[in-house]
DNA sequence: AGAAACTTAATAAGTTTCTGATACAGTCTG
DNA sequence: CAGACTGTATCAGAAACTTATTAAGTTTCT
């Protein structure tokens, strides 16, 4: 007999992933803040403080866009604009601790949801899961890199 | 000495599944579409055939923005509106061959670009994914049910 | 050093997308 | 069959985004 060897289902796995993208997409937000706005706070509260050009690449919008996303985000407390020691043109945009709360209260919530669903997978499938984590982990830090060669095209996304 | 359990860390899981989706969104778009747009033509390529008020509720916009984004996608051909044979105020969007085309597109590109990195994965790596693959299924599917039993509340999104 | 070329962020004006309120047609209840 | 409710559409206005432009700072080249 031949050894069987189960390889890897990739459509299946980017199936599964695109539902999880919309199961997190959907997550209600106390506060009155649009997707892209979000996710500058989401980006900014994961890699620190970044100067509109960078944080220009990291989503998917205008550098115009950007600038009035921050001066929103400022006028409500939650980022604040401070100078590139580096650069005199550039700015230096950081979460504060508000803003940072919303992050982490929404990574929170999407926490405690993960949890209850996880709670009624039997062991053996826990244990998979676990079992699977670094390597998802990797193939997430995968892309980082890949994308992080060229200067990060301007794109358009959706579900 | 007694046995290792080695728990699932659900924080790391949601770290990653985050990363996904943001990996996810920022695919490009050809068509001059709006994340929403490309959401509900997603999601009637998804689920078949649905009413407004459906779609509305699997959405994070109002119905007013639901009506608008169906008769847009209308008028650019991707979907088409019918009568519901079993509700005479209904109407029931469908994708049309070319709206399914855009959203399978969208999707091989998402297949082709996880297959690079997958492909980077030692054989272990990609085995344990694959072990996992079943189990990760589940976890969207109870999703889907626990989100089946309420009406599904209005939500505003991000990441 | 100084001018030309480039980068960074802000602003202005216009377009698209979304919301809230309302209207209207079809369905259900008593 | 009247009243209450549900499903969709429409309209006006608000919010979010785009393109084009400008001003200021930096680099490069001579």
């Amino acid at each position: 007999m031949s050894q069987e060897i189960p390889e890897l289902n990739v459509v299946g796995l980017t199936s599964v992933l695109e539902r999880f993208t919309r199961m997190f997409i959907r997550l209600p937000s106390v506060q009155r803040l649009s997707f892209t706005t979000l996710s500058v706070l989401h980006t900014l509260e994961g890699r620190g403080p970044m100067r509109l050009t960078d944080l220009t690449a990291s989503e998917q919008v205008t550098q115009s866009a950007v600038t009035q996303i921050v001066t929103k985000l400022e006028r409500e407390g939650l980022v604040r604009r401070g100078p590139d020691p580096s650069d005199g043109r550039a700015v230096l945009v950081r979460v504060t601790a508000a803003g940072a709360a919303i992050v982490r209260g929404r990574r929170a919530d999407r926490i405690a949801h993960l949890s209850e669903l996880t709670d009624r997978l039997s062991p053996a499938e826990r244990e998979a899961v676990a079992a699977a984590l670094p390597a998802l982990t990797r193939l997430v830090e995968l892309d980082r890199e890949r994308s992080g060669e060229d200067g990060g095209g301007r794109a358009r996304g959706g579900t």
